[in-house]
DNA sequence: GATCCTCGAGTTCC
DNA sequence: CTCGAGGATC
């Protein structure tokens, strides 16, 4: 059957293609393509050739795993080749492939009819597969995959990496042993190593898979010896007498021989929904593991059953990788707008071509400041790399420097306030342009009603940013004290406003009238002072008066006020127009509550972290639970901290309170710890 | 003077 | 959540 020409040339233009990426990657460590859109063409290619297989050639990239190694280090041929794995990117693949080992096994006399394959579960930590030899116990050699069949030797990189022993431990050690495993880089530090870079003025890199690939490439060991790089052991090669019935088995062995295996990740389990279980739980607490995943492998856990399966082409058909859908993509970088905060900081936001990403649409990311847009080199009209990093927060990692059109354009910081026309100012050694304008400028006027408004200032449920904004365009408010005085009747006028709406807006602004001194300082939005240092400042002067009278060694005075903040809140309060607003919200009948001065109870002195959705409280509460209790929380993780409470998708404080060794308790242990202290 | 710890400010999507 | 920067501490 002749194959049609339009597949043919396809498939050449794809190898091409995927070719030049693999290059780009390899051999200089410069993502060309996000690993999305490469995956994408290797799978079409591999849909193409799987169709056509006479289109198959021996150079096609779907025939071999990388590039050809660098010269400039030795190169080494491995005992036992080093296979890639095939790929699944939904259920429907992972069961296809259970169905396959089990009628292999079944044929084979090897599985009972009814009776499901035992499988062995495992991370697929997102770095670069190594193989490590040791003879007669001492480690000789380390060589990256390279193609499969030669790697390049990085065998003084490798000794130094802590984590790898130098010589094997234990009894029984082989004469000759070729371990399989994984060099990656741990996010935190990651972060670290990037922060340095920065610190010292050298290249900052894209990922962590990226910095570990760089760091295995310098030629000068000395160099690599200062990145933190990690391994972990998931296989072998060349190994001689093999103790082991099952792949778990023969991991312990190794871990046994004082190798680092991740065993604390590993689970056994039955069959496709035991397979997707496994990958649904890993998938859940992703964000909470110290390094990058790309996916989960399944291995069939018996070796004998292993061999019955053997391999096709260059992968086994004994496991498969489960991947993660793309937690990054490329798109195109349409504009780059300008927002006003509420200070006046002007902060650039990147518009994209919307893009599905992580499991959401994005098509907005913020690019923070002018020297962030400098130090990634993005320009308007760039395709860009689009992250949803840990987290939930859009970030444009770097631009794809290949498909740079003729015509892109650098961003421009604007001289001018695009709300209000007034200048923009960037203030030596400052990062953040801002607009002059003051509360004259309504964005920054609407910026700070609505922070007023907010949840941890007076709490008026009902005043959003939507109406915020008709309001002060209308012209009907033009300060905080403005709001006091606004009726059901007008309020049901506006948009998307109902009778119903406007009582309840009213309801909410009555209650504003009496909110704890703390809660109406913070509403002020006095830049540097936030919810803890108004709080600080309501229990030292006990009153709106005696802070306005405050001079400069009395603001000095209370704890974690220094010359800047101080300096902050005495231009505040020497603007005519700020007490002007003071006196307006009196005279609206705002009264505030004196602050309620923590009593020194059973947890004094003990610093909480929350993070985490909990069960039943929310964070708020929990937070206040614990201030009434004499604790304190703080935001942050670090050696000071006693307990950080952890719920449900706990982020990047858990992944740090276990580094630090710090205690974490869910919300009973909370509860526990409470009731105890109040005893 | 350097380092560590917190706080403040800004932000995305559903 | 993350970054930058202010304040405290050694």
């Amino acid at each position: 059957m002749a194959v049609d020409p339009a597949s043919a040339e396809r498939a050449a233009w794809l190898r091409a293609e995927i070719d030049r990426h693999n290059h780009a990657y390899y051999v200089f460590d410069q993502p060309v393509v996000s690993d999305a859109h490469y995956d994408r063409l290797m799978r079409e290619l591999q849909d193409l050739e799987l169709a056509h297989p006479e289109l198959v050639t021996a150079a096609s990239p779907t025939q071999r795993v990388g590039a050809a190694p660098l010269a400039a280090f030795g190169s080494v041929t491995h005992s036992v080749p080093m296979l890639s794995l095939g790929n699944a990117f939904d259920d429907d693949e992972v069961r296809a492939f259970d169905k396959r080992v089990a009628d292999t096994l079944r044929a084979a006399g090897r599985l009972q009819p009814g009776e499901a394959v035992e499988y062995f579960c495992e991370l697929k930590l997102d770095g670069l597969a190594m193989s490590i030899r040791y003879e007669s116990g001492q480690l000789v050699q380390a060589a990256t995959r390279g193609d499969g069949q030669t790697g390049e030797d990085v065998t003084a990189n490798i000794r130094t990496i802590r984590s790898i022993p130098l010589a094997l431990r234990g009894d029984g050690i082989p004469p000759v042993l070729e371990v399989r495993g994984e060099v990656f880089m741990n996010l935190a530090e990651f972060d670290r190593l990037n922060d340095a870079q920065r610190a010292r003025d050298e290249k900052v890199f894209v990922n962590p898979r990226n910095a570990a690939a760089g760091s295995l490439r310098q030629l000068d060991p000395r160099v690599t010896a200062q990145r933190p790089l990690r391994f972990f052991a998931y296989g072998w090669g060349e190994v001689g007498e093999n103790p082991a019935l099952r792949h778990g088995d023969m991991l312990d062995w190794l871990a046994s021989l004082g190798l680092p295996v991740n065993t604390g990740q590993h689970v056994i389990a039955q069959g496709a929904e035991g397979l997707l279980a496994y990958y649904r739980d890993v998938a859940a607490r992703r964000d909470r593991l110290p390094y990058d995943i790309d996916g989960v492998v399944y291995k069939v856990n018996d070796l004998a059953a292993q061999r019955t399966l053997g391999f096709v082409a260059r992968a086994p058909r004994f496991a498969i990788a489960h991947k993660f859908p793309a937690q990054e993509a490329t798109t195109k970088l349409l504009d780059i707008e300008v927002q006003v905060g509420r200070t006046g900081a002007i902060t650039p936001v990147a518009r994209l071509a919307p893009v599905f990403v992580g499991g959401v649409t994005v098509t907005n990311a913020t690019l923070h400041n002018e020297d962030e847009i400098n130090r990634k080199d993005v320009r308007i009209g760039d395709t860009v790399i689009v992250r949803r990093a840990g987290d939930v927060i859009p970030e444009v990692v770097a631009p794809v420097l290949g498909q740079r059109p003729t015509d892109a354009r650098r961003f421009v910081m604007v001289s001018a306030c695009p709300v209000c026309g007034s200048a923009i100012e960037r203030l030596e050694d400052e990062t953040i342009a801002r607009c002059t304008g003051g509360l004259f400028c309504p964005a920054q006027r609407k910026q700070s009603l609505v922070h007023a408004a907010g949840r941890k200032a007076l709490d008026i449920e009902g005043l959003g940013d939507k109406l915020v904004e008709q309001l002060v365009d209308r012209g009907r408010i033009r300060s905080l004290a403005d709001v006091f005085g606004l009726s059901v009747d007008e309020l049901a006028e506006y948009d998307r406003m109902g009778r119903k709406s406007a009582e309840n807006l009213v309801t909410a602004i009555d209650q504003a009238r009496k909110p704890t001194l703390g809660r109406l300082i913070f509403a002020l939005g006095i830049r540097h002072v936030g919810e803890t240092t108004a709080r600080d400042l309501a229990l030292h002067f006990g009153s709106i008066e005696s802070l306005m009278a405050a001079d400069l060694d009395a603001l000095l005075a209370v704890s974690d006020v220094g010359p800047v903040v101080a300096g902050s809140i005495l231009r505040f309060f020497a603007e005519p127009h700020n007490i002007e607003i003071v006196r307006a919200l009196q005279a609206g009948g705002v009264e505030p509550q004196a602050e309620e001065a923590p009593r020194t109870l059973g947890l004094a002195g003990k610093t909480f972290v929350l993070t985490g959705t909990l069960p039943v409280w929310s964070r708020e509460q929990a937070s206040a639970e614990i201030v009434s209790a004499g604790g304190k929380v703080s935001g942050s993780v670090s050696r000071k901290t006693n307990f950080v409470v952890a719920g449900e998708d706990a982020g990047s404080k858990l992944a740090k309170a276990q580094e630090l060794g710090v205690t974490v308790l869910d919300e009973d242990g909370l509860r526990a710890l409470l009731a105890q202290a109040s005893a």
